[in-house]
DNA sequence: CTGATACTAATGTATAGACAACTATATATG
DNA sequence: CATATATAGTTGTCTATACATTAGTATCAG
């Protein structure tokens, strides 16, 4: 399990080793966790370098230490899920919903000044267009237009994207998604908004822009949604 | 600065101290920080206690560590100020704009069941409403309600909370805030609100909604406010 | 039975030191 | 002059140890 030869720290194949066994249900939520000192005779290693996994653990939430105690595996809570960046198909099904889309256009256009900055990409780079109505029950809930590089994405169909284009992103391509810039507003639907998601003129929506960044810093992802206000709310939970 | 007899952690002590100096510009973003021998030698501390100091402020993004090169002070962008948790003043000065308020209501009333249950209390306990007008730069940007429990804030003056309630909270009675359930949706403006915000009849509002929880999980404070959708777009950085 | 006390085991804090890995600079060598 | 080479200084990893603090349990006294 642990290698004191391997240039890896020792301190990070622990972490590993943790997570591992936490990924393959060996220790379940809310289980006490081996104790630093059984983990420093076990290795035979310091107890301060297990702690030092050990913390790196429980800051990522992984792990809860409790003074006197233990160390607990966390739970993976429901908000948890819905805490942080989600795709709409996600996000639906988190709140017990059955997304579906319908797609309105997909294509390759070129990139114009504003897309380019956003993308760090150059004008005139190649960018696919997601343009979609967004069902939750059958029922249409938003509209959304995504903007992503062809040299990110490479070919892609209309099956690869639906009905997620985040999964399709990590599961299929394995990129990891980092993290996101995110703007919303409150305004009154326009022309098209009314027309697909079946409003009336004057009815409010909250439009929602996304800027999506890779691991490695690099954004993939430029997204506009609007938002039926009277079918949808944002949830999110933020810490101080 | 560092008192070794003190209740705190040495560590937590030097963490406070880096802050400070941060805060009040004596090191500045890029600059150097000095060495963990330095600060061991300086205090009379040992290099392990300076890195549980320094480790923590690194991971919490505000130095940046470099083998071989030292630890310098991180710079703060604009989104890292923003990323979590803010108070509407916190929020505006953020912006570069001046928070101010204008006090419509300040009263105890007792808690009907909705607010009860939100705050976790029982029916009919003493709460206090502070209701009012949030200006940027002296315009009017939102109309904010907060409750708050009597039994936490005890006796408050309109001194108190003006400018900002958080500070209140976390300053002068020594609260520590952790986290936030908050939603958000768009809609039209009511009678009040467009009387207040000095909008007209079929504009739309970014209504928002807060639930904020103390360090111990106990909620203390409910907040809905109305913001002009004109004037203010909701940003936010979220990690997947 | 109840309550105080002692004990055990866990994490939290702190020390002193060692060596590794990396960066930058100064110095010697061809 | 250009290129190795040494050197100093930094953070990174790791050890072994000590005592503090907290939680839970066991034990004993009344």
């Amino acid at each position: 399990m642990i290698d004191k030869n391997s240039p890896l720290p020792i301190y990070y194949q622990l972490e590993e080793e943790i997570k591992q066994l936490i990924k393959s249900e060996q220790l379940k939520p809310g289980e006490l966790l081996p104790s630093e000192r059984e983990y420093a005779e076990k290795y035979n290693i310091s107890r301060m370098t297990v702690r030092q996994a050990i913390n790196n653990l429980a800051s990522d939430g992984l792990l809860i230490r409790q003074k006197g105690k233990g160390t607990f595996i966390a739970e993976k809570k429901f908000e948890q899920t819905l805490q942080g960046l989600t795709s709409f198909s996600e996000d639906m099904k988190a709140r017990g919903l059955t997304p579906s889309s319908k797609l309105v256009r997909f294509d390759v256009i070129q990139a114009d000044q504003k897309l380019a900055e956003k993308l760090q990409l150059a004008e005139g780079d190649d960018l696919f267009i997601i343009h979609r109505i967004r069902l939750a029950n059958e029922s249409p809930v938003a509209v959304e237009t995504i903007y992503t590089p062809k040299s990110i994405v490479g070919d892609m169909t209309e099956a690869d994207f639906t009905p997620s284009f985040y999964h399709y992103m990590e599961k299929k391509l394995g990129y990891s998604i980092k993290q996101a810039h995110q703007e919303m507003e409150a305004s009154l639907a326009n022309d098209f908004e009314r027309e697909h998601l079946r409003i009336n003129e004057g009815d409010p929506v909250l439009l929602m822009e996304r800027l999506t960044f890779l691991s490695n810093d690099i954004p993939f992802e430029y997204v506009k949604s609007a938002y039926r206000a009277d079918r949808y709310k944002f949830k999110l939970q933020m810490p101080r």
